[in-house]
DNA sequence: TTCATGTCTCTTTTT
DNA sequence: GAGACATGAA
C-alpha cells in the first residue's frame, strides 16, 4: 500500500506539467522514445490529435528544433486542426516556447501543401522550374481535354471516357502505383476497351504539363516521391527533418507510405497516428493496409500503443457507434469505452421525405439553441454535398446563419475560374488551360481562334510574346486590344498587388451581362475573389497557395458570418472528419444514400461506407440524431427531377440494433379523428355529432 | 468560325 | 441541372 503511494507520488513528480493532463496510455505515446516508430492506434474521440500535439511538446521540451518537424495530415481541414492544437500545446512548454502559439511549425500542413513547398526548394535539382503553377482537379481535366481532343479521341463512333473519368483513371494508376490494365480491370471495368488510347492520353498529357510548367495534385506527391527516390536527396531531406509525425495516417495512399519510407528508412523519429475503424479515403488511393502493416516494416518493429477511452461521445452513443462499426468485416479490434453516463439513446427520426426533413432539422436546432446549445456546437452530416440543399433553403428563409463544408466549392464556380484564368494567363502565358479558357470570354472568339493564340505563344521564343499581333477574326479585333491591353498591364505590373487586380475585375464586369443571366449574382462572388485576394502579398503567392489552400466554407450569403456571430455547422461526413460537437444530425441515413448507391458495387465499397457512417456517428458528444426520410428524390436517368423513390433504412442498422436507439415519427401522428378527440373537445355532449343512422330511418318515416 | 439550340448522358467523397 | 456533343443559321 505504502509501496504504491509511493510509486505513485514519485511518478506524478516525475511527470511535466504540460503532460498532467493526459491518461497513461496518451502519456506513453507522447514520451516513447524516438529511436524506434510509433505507432498509435486510436479510437474516435480518444484524444489522438491532442495526443499528437503532446508528443509535439515533450519532443520540443526535451530540445527539438520546431522547424525541423514534420507534421503531415491528409485534408486541409485536419491539418489545420493539427497545427492549431499543436500551437496551443507546444506553446505551454516553456517560455522560450511561447512564441510558438502565433505561427512556427513551417512545416505543418497537408502532404500536398508541404510537398509543393519543398519542390520548390529543390525545383532546380530536379530539372522543375521553381515558379511552377498549380493546377487543381478542373484544370487538370481542361487540359486533359485539350490532349483528348490533340489526339482526336474525342466524338469518334463509341463515346470515349469524359475528361473527368480520365483523369480519375490517371489518378488512380498514380496514387495507388499499380498499372493501367490493373486499375482498369478492378476500377474502372467500362473503360478497359480504351486502354492503348488512355495510355497514349496520359503520355500527351504528362508531356503537356512538362512544357507549361504544371503540376497537377498527384505531381505534388509523385515529385516529391521521386525525389526522395534519390538516395541523396533522401538523406538531404530525411536529415533536415529531425522528426515527421503523420495524423490520419490510415487516409495515406501508397505514394505518401513511400515518402515517408524513403526520409526516414529506419523509423527512428517517426509518429504515425491514426484509426484504421475511419479510413474513408479509398476511393482516392488510401490503403487502410499502410496502417496494418506499418509496424513490421521497420527494424525494429515499431512500437504500437492503443488508445480507447473516449472522452468525447456520451455511452449510449458510443454504443451504437461500436455495434455499427462492430458487424465490419476486417477491422482492428478495439472497444471504445466511454464514462460519461446519460440516459438520452439517441435518436431515430422517420420523416415523410427531405422537406419534412429539412423542416424537422430547423426546428431542432433552434429547440436546442433556446436549451443553451448555440448553434456552433451543433452540426448537421450528410454523404453527399447535395443532400443539404433543402436544409440549405429552408436555412435561409428562417434567416439562420450557417456554414457548409465540402461540395462545390466556391472556386469551383465558373466565373471564378474565369477571373483566375486570366490572372493565372498573365503569370504564364504558356499556360494553355487558362489561355484557352480566357481567350474565349472575347465576344467573336470562339475555341478554334483561342486555340490558335494559345499554340503561338506556345512556340513563340521566351520574353517575345506579342499579344497584340496575334490572329483574331475581324470582328473580334477591337475587343481583342483592349483585352490584350490588359494582360499587358498585368505583366507589367507583376510585383504591384493587388491593385492590378482592380482593372481585371473592371473588365470582366463588363463581359459578364452577356456571358451570364444571372450576372448579378456572381458578381458578389467577384467581390469575395477581390477581398480575398487582397489578403496575399502578391499575385504569385495567392495564385499558387489558392489552389492548395482555398476558402474551404461556402455560406449563403457573401463572405463568411463576422466570427462572433453564431452559425450552424453543415458538413459533408468527410470533411467532418476529426471533429466533434456536441449535437449532430446525421440526414438520410437510407440505403441509396447510406451506403451511397454509386458504392454498393464491391464488398470493399460498403465496408468504406459502414466506416463513414461511423465517423458520421462518433462525432456527436452529448446528442445524436439520424433522420430517416421515406421517400427522397433522385434525378435517376430519364427521371426529370422530381422523381423519388422509397427509401428504408441504412442496411448499417439492422433490426437488432433499434432497441438502442430512441425511434420517432415526424410530425407525430394526428390524433386519428374521431369520436375521442370530439368527445375530449366536447365533454359534456351526449349525443354523437351527426346520427347519420336515425337520418337513414328518418327518409323512410 | 461562332453561337444558339436541342438531345443525350451522368450525377460521391478530397488534394 | 449541367456538361458533352451534334446541328443549323448567320
Amino acid at each position: 500500500m505504502t509501496d504504491l503511494i509511493q510509486t505513485e507520488s514519485a511518478d506524478s513528480a516525475d511527470i511535466p506539467a504540460y503532460l498532467k493532463t493526459l491518461n497513461a496510455a496518451q502519456r506513453d505515446a507522447a514520451v516513447a522514445p524516438d529511436e524506434v516508430p510509433l505507432l498509435i492506434i486510436a479510437g474516435a474521440g480518444t484524444g489522438k490529435t491532442n495526443t499528437l500535439a503532446h508528443r509535439v511538446a515533450h519532443l520540443l521540451a526535451q530540445g527539438a528544433d520546431p522547424d525541423r518537424l514534420l507534421l503531415l495530415t491528409f485534408s486541409r481541414r485536419a491539418a489545420d486542426e493539427m497545427t492549431r492544437r499543436v500551437q496551443t500545446i507546444a506553446s505551454k512548454v516553456s517560455a522560450r516556447h511561447a512564441r510558438l502559439a502565433s505561427g512556427g511549425f513551417a512545416w505543418s500542413g497537408t502532404f500536398h501543401g508541404v510537398g509543393a513547398r519543398l519542390l520548390r526548394d529543390y525545383a532546380q535539382r530536379i530539372g522543375l522550374s521553381p515558379d511552377f503553377t498549380i493546377h487543381d482537379r478542373e484544370d487538370s481535366a481542361d487540359l486533359m481535354n485539350l490532349v483528348r481532343n490533340d489526339l482526336g479521341h474525342s466524338g469518334k463512333g463509341k463515346r470515349f471516357p469524359l475528361k473527368g473519368t480520365c483523369l480519375a483513371i490517371y489518378s488512380a494508376v498514380i496514387n495507388t502505383q499499380r498499372d493501367l490494365a490493373n486499375v482498369l480491370q478492378s476500377n474502372f471495368p467500362w473503360c478497359a476497351e480504351w486502354e492503348n488510347e488512355l495510355k497514349s492520353l496520359y503520355l500527351g498529357y504528362v508531356e503537356a504539363k512538362q512544357a507549361q510548367q504544371v503540376l497537377d495534385y498527384d505531381d505534388l506527391l509523385l515529385y516529391w516521391a521521386q525525389m526522395v527516390g534519390e538516395a541523396d536527396l533522401a538523406r538531404e531531406i530525411g536529415t533536415r527533418f529531425s522528426h515527421a509525425l503523420v495524423d490520419e495516417y490510415q487516409d495515406t495512399n501508397f505514394l505518401q507510405a513511400a515518402i515517408l519510407r524513403a526520409i526516414k528508412p529506419d523509423g527512428r523519429g517517426l509518429t504515425v497516428v491514426g484509426d484504421d475503424a475511419q479510413s474513408i479515403y479509398s476511393f482516392r488511393g488510401a490503403s487502410v493496409r499502410n496502417i496494418l502493416d506499418f509496424p513490421t516494416q521497420f527494424t525494429p518493429p515499431a512500437r504500437q500503443i492503443a488508445l480507447e477511452q473516449n472522452y468525447r461521445s456520451t455511452q449510449p452513443i458510443l454504443a451504437v457507434s461500436n455495434a455499427v462499426i462492430a458487424r465490419a468485416k476486417e477491422r482492428h479490434s478495439k472497444e471504445l469505452r466511454s464514462e460519461r453516463i446519460s440516459s438520452e439513446k439517441p435518436g431515430l427520426i422517420t420523416v415523410r421525405d427531405e422537406t419534412d426533413q429539412a423542416t424537422y432539422v430547423v426546428e431542432r436546432t433552434l429547440e436546442r439553441r433556446e436549451q443553451g446549445i448555440p448553434l456552433k456546437s451543433q452540426a448537421v452530416l450528410f454523404r453527399a454535398a447535395s443532400h443539404s440543399a433543402r436544409l440549405e433553403i429552408e436555412l435561409t428563409r428562417r434567416n439562420i446563419p450557417f456554414i457548409k463544408f465540402g461540395g462545390l466549392k466556391f472556386l469551383e464556380a465558373r466565373h471564378v475560374k474565369d477571373l483566375l484564368a486570366i490572372l493565372r494567363w498573365a503569370q504564364n502565358l504558356r499556360d494553355r488551360v487558362s489561355g484557352f479558357r480566357a481567350i474565349q470570354l472575347l465576344p467573336g472568339i470562339g475555341p478554334k481562334t483561342a486555340g490558335r493564340i494559345v499554340d503561338h505563344l506556345q512556340n513563340a521564343a521566351p520574353g517575345c510574346e506579342l499579344l497584340a499581333e496575334q490572329p483574331v477574326p475581324e470582328g473580334a479585333r477591337e475587343a481583342w486590344s483592349a483585352f490584350a491591353a490588359l494582360i499587358e498591364g498585368l505583366r507589367q505590373g507583376a510585383d504591384t498587388w493587388p491593385a492590378p487586380l482592380g482593372s481585371v475585375v473592371l473588365w470582366y464586369d463588363a463581359q459578364m451581362d452577356r456571358l451570364y443571366e444571372d450576372a448579378d449574382v456572381r458578381r458578389s462572388d467577384i467581390q469575395q475573389l477581390t477581398r480575398i485576394a487582397s489578403s496575399y502579398p502578391n499575385r504569385e503567392r495567392f495564385l499558387t497557395e489558392l489552389t492548395l489552400d482555398p476558402p474551404e466554407a461556402t455560406s449563403d450569403e457573401a463572405g463568411v458570418p463576422l466570427l462572433d456571430e453564431d452559425y450552424l455547422i453543415l458538413s459533408t461526413i468527410h470533411s467532418a472528419k476529426g471533429k466533434e460537437w456536441n449535437a449532430v444530425t446525421v440526414l438520410n441515413v437510407v440505403d441509396g444514400c447510406m451506403p451511397s448507391d454509386m458504392a454498393t458495387g464491391s464488398e470493399a465499397e460498403i465496408e468504406e461506407e459502414r466506416r463513414l457512417l461511423y465517423v458520421a456517428m462518433t462525432r456527436a458528444k452529448d446528442h445524436l440524431d439520424l433522420l430517416l426520410p421515406q421517400r427522397f428524390y433522385t434525378n435517376g436517368p430519364g427521371g426529370t427531377g422530381d422523381r423519388h423513390v422509397y427509401a428504408s433504412r441504412t442496411r448499417f442498422i439492422p433490426s437488432g440494433l433499434l432497441n438502442a436507439f430512441a425511434e420517432r415519427s415526424w410530425p407525430p401522428a394526428p390524433e386519428p379523428p374521431g369520436l375521442q378527440a370530439w368527445a375530449a373537445q366536447h365533454p359534456d355532449a351526449s349525443k354523437p355529432p351527426l346520427d347519420l343512422a336515425a337520418r337513414m330511418r328518418g327518409m323512410w318515416k
